[in-house]
DNA sequence: GATAATTTGTTCGTATGTATC
DNA sequence: TGATACATACGAACAAATTAT
């Protein structure tokens, strides 16, 4: 279907058929991005270009443009024009949550980096989430997951001290979670809870994720139990919004019960 | 335990002693929000005055704000200062998943406002969500969802026209998709998939629901299937980021099944 | 609408205490 | 003991965003 922009060529629309101008155009681009002309992040042609292509007013094509925005189909930046919307990595919420998993399933190479750790006691917030008594000590881990060595996600992970007193030293090798818990005799566990929320990124999560300053990121909060129902892990998940869709799907969920 | 901000008066702090200055403002800081002392959305001292309270300097106290934005305890914006995070509204997506219930069960009056349908023919994307051939044709509304008199959504949401022909009328008697789906005899719908992505907000939703220019959203996209697992609707949901969060629970789903 | 004042954000520099090799 | 690195703490100046006048 890609024939190199061929429809770059003028062309003319039917006036007063019943069917407005805007509206024939917005359809006319939204194929074009359907069929891929435009690819994941590319930059479509300036408002003045797709004028002159339509023999229209600008105005008509921003109409256009607003309703392809409204669609999610693509993304305006003022002052720096619009993009077909980048393909964001479908990341599934089921019983059983894994990073490594979520990121083979959709062909990309996942990593995790731990940035640091430390021992801390609960705060309020934490120890509520773990059942435990405030100022409980807990393992804290600062890690930062990649896909294809671009970052997704920036974490911080609380575990009881008591039970996991070594889980940074033993994550440090292996480098996942699932399998220092394997390390520890949790051979299996599940999703208790996930929050799921949105705001502006802070600066260190710029940094990090490498974002544009106060886009948009969503926030994950979850805690993990073991077969008992104990909880083993609170974490809080900052993700970078561009790049990632949270899935709930009644199917994948029934299958990993 | 709130005592009428008492605690601002100046209080010195222990220095050298093993724990840093910036770490015993934090826990100060966390505990009087914990207490209630500044309730949700409540402006903080400026980072001057909280300097002068603790006779530190500004940068010390910007050490203690940075780990409590991270904690998700506070929110900072540049110019303005630093706020008690709002409540967020608890959305549960399972099994079902039903606007009135979900805000009832949170004490919140709820309330949809149907703004404008339409028909109009499936485009590529609900076309696959509903299962059907692209320019189908398909009842379309737009509604802005409210708790409390405040803004929370606006929807776009998509009814196969030849199943429901006048779906919008009967729901403009209503105002509820529940008792609609009822009047055409589908007693139960059940949530076949969810999708969460977030970005900054465009201008119509900005006037929508009184948001401040870029604030985040969260964006829901929906499809909803009847017993027959035959797709009824397909929506596209924009909530307000500082409003919402929305909980996976294992327990909730479970109980909704 | 323009201007000033307020408040947070960023970047220099300096000094000090602590941990490590 | 010295050298080094790092986090803490303070100070000053300026940039950026918001609010008040």
């Amino acid at each position: 279907m890609k024939e190199a922009k061929s429809s770059n060529k003028r062309q003319k629309l039917v006036r007063a058929q019943g069917v407005t101008l805007w509206h024939q155009i917005q359809s006319v681009l939204e194929k074009e991005l359907y069929d891929g002309v435009y690819s994941a992040g590319e930059k479509l042609p300036t408002e003045k270009q797709l004028a002159e292509r339509f023999f229209v007013n600008r105005h008509t094509v921003r109409q256009a443009i607003a309703e392809l925005v409204r669609k999610e189909l693509i993304v305006v930046e003022q002052g720096r024009g619009a993009f077909a919307r980048r393909d964001k990595l479908d990341y599934f919420l089921a019983r059983r949550v894994r990073f490594r998993e979520n990121l083979l399933r959709q062909q990309k190479s996942p990593a995790e980096e731990l940035l640091t750790h430390d021992t801390v006691p609960a705060d309020l917030v934490a120890a509520k989430a773990l059942c435990l008594r405030p100022t409980t000590l807990l393992v804290r881990m600062r890690s930062v997951g990649s896909a294809d060595k671009h970052p997704l996600c920036y974490t911080t992970q609380y575990f009881p001290k008591e039970r996991f007193p070594d889980f940074a030293e033993v994550y440090a090798e292996n480098h996942s979670v699932t399998a220092t818990f394997q390390a520890f005799g949790i051979a299996d566990y599940t999703r208790k809870s996930t929050r799921i929320m949105a705001r502006g990124a802070e600066a260190e999560e710029v940094r990090l994720l490498k974002l544009r300053r106060h886009a948009p990121v969503m926030v994950v909060e979850s805690v993990n139990v073991d077969h008992d129902g104990t909880p083993v892990e609170y974490g809080v998940c900052v993700w970078a919004a561009d790049r990632i869709q949270f899935v709930v799907d009644a199917d994948s969920h029934d299958a990993s019960i």
